[in-house]
DNA sequence: TCTTTTTTAGCACAGATGTCTCACGAATGC
DNA sequence: GCATTCGTGAGACATCTGTGCTAAAAAAGA
């Protein structure tokens, strides 16, 4: 029989190589001819494990939204294992490390922020890519979801808050300060971001 | 002389097309002969106009960061020239007012906030839009900083703010719900960000 | 009417891209 | 050793892109 090359390896190696160049350049830049040579292999086999450009681009989407959803569920099970803090403090920082998973906090974090943001945004034009958009939308809903549901149910939470409005909030907030982190690094830093979603978590607990 | 044509219109008249075109396919099908096309012109009057691509792109982001900015300060100017409401539901209400012409909430409001986020996610690594994203932040931060201020100037704020760092939550809030309405129209609908808009502001001012 | 200058239109070139096809190479099982 | 089967590489084609260059058309002044 022929040379064994593990086929899924080989795939996540070169959804790795349309990482860097899409945090390199752009999305607009990850043809196949540029993703091959980034991945230090020929066109013909960059086309030998993707069909075609649209299944390569939604194979990597769905993998770097699964990276980054699979981070932070890490840290909700711990969450939501243990038990729940009496202390707003401890509670407020258990939270915080979920949600931080999504937010562009360390170089790491930062690239597949920047290549979520960059799929996100193609997939309102891109049909091949709605699908794997709407899983991820449903990916960070029922993160997000499950940690306010673990704030809600703390006897800690400011009382009258609608967990559905406040996981809506919490997310736009999320969004819209990944997006400012990703675009404007030099005005957003990280400890930044880290402050502001500590501080409108707090702002959830009652004093 | 020769025919008459006024200059600055007929370049609004193109930008009018790249929006169109940014709005239906995306910013990478926005090439000068599709967006000639949608312009009912030819290529050449086309790049008549514009030397560049480049050229042409920078014009289009800049026209569409002012549509949407000057739409914002002219609800602003007329928060700032009345006096402060002692009523915290009508401040409220009129620091909304501001802060809604930034969310897509209707079709015209959409289609700026598309075009919008497209220019700005391409400016991450298109060298000659930088400079005019940069003057987009400093826009977007200017009109939230002031709403701010108004907020925090009257009584009704909740004591202890800082309004720097709560200008820094707005304005992530307005940029994760922007990019939630416009990515996924069917679960962020208008009223929905609307509404949790106002919560938000709700919650810095004192019951 | 003729001239001048802007506006418009079109052709052509080099480069890049997705896709198709085919040939070479290499490793495994017989 | 050899054939089979997968992996790799390269060439070619049609299409689209930005840009440079040239020529026609149109309108206003003389």
């Amino acid at each position: 029989m022929p040379k064994i090359v593990n086929a899924d390896d080989r795939r996540e190696l070169v959804a790795d190589a349309v990482f860097r160049v899409v945090r390199e350049s752009g999305l607009a830049q990850a043809s196949l001819r540029n993703v091959a040579a980034e991945a230090g292999l020929a066109l013909g086999s960059v086309r030998h494990y993707f069909d075609n450009q649209a299944e390569l681009m939604e194979f990597a989407f769905r993998v770097s939204s699964e990276r980054i959803h699979l981070r932070a569920l890490e840290k909700l099970e711990v969450l939501e294992d243990e038990a729940l803090p009496a202390d707003g403090e401890a509670l407020l920082e258990k939270c915080a490390v979920v949600l931080e998973e999504l937010l562009p906090l360390d170089a790491a974090r930062s690239a597949d922020a920047v290549v979520h943001m960059e799929f996100m945004l193609d997939a309102r034009t891109n049909t091949t890519l709605v699908d794997a958009a709407q899983d991820d939308y449903r990916a960070t809903g029922a993160v997000v979801g499950r940690v306010v549901m673990q704030l809600m149910e703390s006897s800690l939470a400011v009382p009258g808050l609608v967990p559905v409005d406040e996981a809506e909030r919490l997310i736009g907030l999320l969004d819209g300060l990944s997006l400012r982190m990703v675009l404007q690094p030099a005005w957003a830093a990280p400890e930044q971001g880290q402050a502001t979603l500590r501080r409108h978590l707090a702002s959830l607990l009652a004093a």
